[in-house]
Formats: C-alpha cells, structure tokens, sequence
DNA sequence: TCATAATATATCATTTATGATATGTGTCAA
DNA sequence: TTGACACATATCATAAATGATATATTATGA
C-alpha cells in the first residue's frame, strides 16, 4: 500500500498526523508550529461552544477582534499571560506541563 | 483558630496556597504570574533530575545562562514556542490544556 | 581558606507578541 | 439589493520576550 492510499484510509487525525509527520521538512514545521495550531483550535472550540463572536470575546480579554483572529489562525505564538487570559474568560484552569 | 495557626498547621503548599489566596493583593497578583512560577518550577526540577547545569541547558536550548536563571526565577512570561523547545531538550511532550 | 563552578542580577540590543485601526470578503436576512 | 454582522488580512506602534555580555553572589570541594 502507497503512502497515498494509506492516507486515504486514515480514520483518525491522529493517524493521519503521523503520517504526516514522516516528512522531514513536516515534522521540523510541527515541532515549531504544532503546538500553537492545537491551542489556536482549542480556543476556537472554546469560543465555539459558547456561541460567542470574535468581537466579543476580544472584549472580554480586553482586546479587538482582529487579535482573536490571529489567535484562531496558530500563527500565534502564545505567551502564557495570554492563555491565562484566555482561561479566565472561559473558566477554565490553564494547565501546562511536560509529560513523558 | 485564627489565619497564622491555620497557615501554620497547614500540612502541604495546596493548603498553604489556598489560604494565601484568600487575601485579594495575592490572589490578583497569582491569577497573573502563578502559572509562570509553577513552570518555572517544573524546568527547574527537569532540570536537577538531569544533573545538569544552567550553562549546559542553555547550549542545548541555543541560548545562555543567565537566561536560564531568568527563566527559572518565576519572572518570566514564557511563549510557547520557548516551552517548547524545552520540552524537546528533556524529551518530554508538552502539554497545554484548558481544563474546567 | 582558596579556587572554581554554579547561579543570580544588571544591562543592552534585537526580535517578536500584542494592541490598535482600517479595510476586504463572505453570509444572511429584510 | 442593501445593510448588518462575522471573520480575515494588512499594517503600524508599542510593549515585552529573548539573546547576549559582563559581573556579582553563592556554593562547593580541595
């Protein structure tokens, strides 16, 4: 089976994902990207479910609306006082750590 | 029992922490820089357990000492990308969540 | 004690995250 | 169609993270 195929039977992002990640100039990409990609999702899931606009919530975190799109691209390399923030604004508890 | 003796008997740091967040200067000033010192913490202890020094850190991080000791002081307001890179260096994953 | 390594701190330059405004694009309902 | 809304993108200024060097302070072993 070709690498192409076995993409294709991909059922997961996961599995997708590691294919991926057997490309060098993917994997060097996700090492320095991948991280902030995932947080810019979560955040978009987060401000998803509570139905609220980019607008909104840029007030909420005391900024404008262009930054939250900037935010949801992940070409936002996040510093830790802007996660908290972002938190904060949904009640949740940030957690960082580095797991084996 | 009055807040010194309750402090005192207190019997671990989330104990002691929560009794100290109880006053509202402290408990502002660690909604905006707890977390930076809880990593700066968990790189301090990744970093012992490898018997490593700062300097040598540092190379493997491409930057120098004193940077490490900023870092490791609580002062610093990380990116992710930094942590990253930190992550890769003890060959850990990183972990970023936002958990209710 | 002394020498040396380890760490902390001060300071500066440079890069980058963030704040901010303007504007473009697409969607949808009236 | 038009107007309002949501989101994306470009650009600029400013604040802050990071890189770097020098030096002070502290810890440790001979």
């Amino acid at each position: 089976m070709n690498k192409e195929s076995k993409i294709k039977k991909a059922i997961d992002f996961q599995e997708y994902l590691s294919e991926q990640l057997k490309n060098k100039n993917i994997k060097k990409y996700y090492d320095k990207y991948g991280k902030q990609i995932e947080i810019a999702y979560q955040i978009l899931q987060l401000r998803k479910k509570e139905k609220m606009s980019q607008a909104v919530l840029a007030k909420k975190l005391g900024t404008n609306q262009s930054n939250i799109a900037r935010m949801e691209s992940g070409q936002q390399n996040f510093t830790t006082e802007t996660l908290q923030k972002v938190a904060k604004v949904f009640d949740r508890d940030l957690k960082i750590e580095f797991v084996k």
